[in-house]
DNA sequence: TAATTTCGATTCGTCAGCGGAACGAACCCG
DNA sequence: CGGGTTCGTTCCGCTGACGAATCGAAATTA
């Protein structure tokens, strides 16, 4: 698996134009970034460990599940031994983008690394 | 270059939340479409060209160019032939921004596919 | 030259996002 | 119990982004 500087640019680049040309939901980094991790890390989620892994801020991370959770792409449920607590579940809806997200990522690489 | 559809998501996990915690600039998707397209495909570039093949509205990619503006990472130069038009330059910040970028994606393809 | 088209930018009203501070609710502990 | 801590959320003022419509300038066409 090697990868030059212009290729990881260029895999990011016809991925990321895919996308937007699909009209997926235009998301930010941040946004983004709190998705894969509720989606490719070990549960449970919570508010302050995702402020905590991402560094950034617990309001930031409340207004990006509220974005996320427009969509439909995840879910909060309270914690029933600690009801100060909520955890972030993932959804149908959130696991159907992310699977087509990873398609054009692929589709992606072909083209950049030549099929 | 073999890819599954979770080491594609891993890759751009990684990728983007090593992103998100080194305080990188918070970049929409389309801001960010915009800045790799003026990077990686042959010049020139204008606001039509780019509203276009990213298949969005001139107000957008003009606000796009603001904010990318800001950072020093694109330059608006006006087309001498056609003074209605201009031309997005490449910058030496966001080259260097892009370079840093691509090490990131670099470093997580690492250690998604296991060194 | 006059009318039309096309360029990027701007205006409009509206909505999303920001961090810091403060919130009420819930847990902990002494 | 009562005081302190921690949970996620909300408030605050502010900034950024949205598309539709419109702008003036410039180019094109008639």
């Amino acid at each position: 698996m090697e990868m030059s500087p212009n290729q990881a640019l260029d895999l990011w680049r016809r991925s990321v134009v895919r996308s937007v040309r699909n009209d997926s939901p235009d998301f930010s980094a941040r946004q983004m970034a709190v998705l894969l991790t509720v989606y490719l890390t070990p549960p449970p989620h919570t508010v302050r460990g995702l402020a905590a892994e991402l560094n950034i801020s617990k309001p930031a991370i409340t207004r990006a599940l509220d974005r996320l959770g427009e969509f439909g792409f995840v879910r909060r449920k309270p914690d029933e031994t600690d009801r100060r607590s909520i955890e972030v579940q993932r959804t149908v809806k959130g696991s159907v983008f992310l699977s087509e997200f990873s398609e054009m990522v692929i589709r992606s690489s072909g083209e950049t690394f030549g099929d």
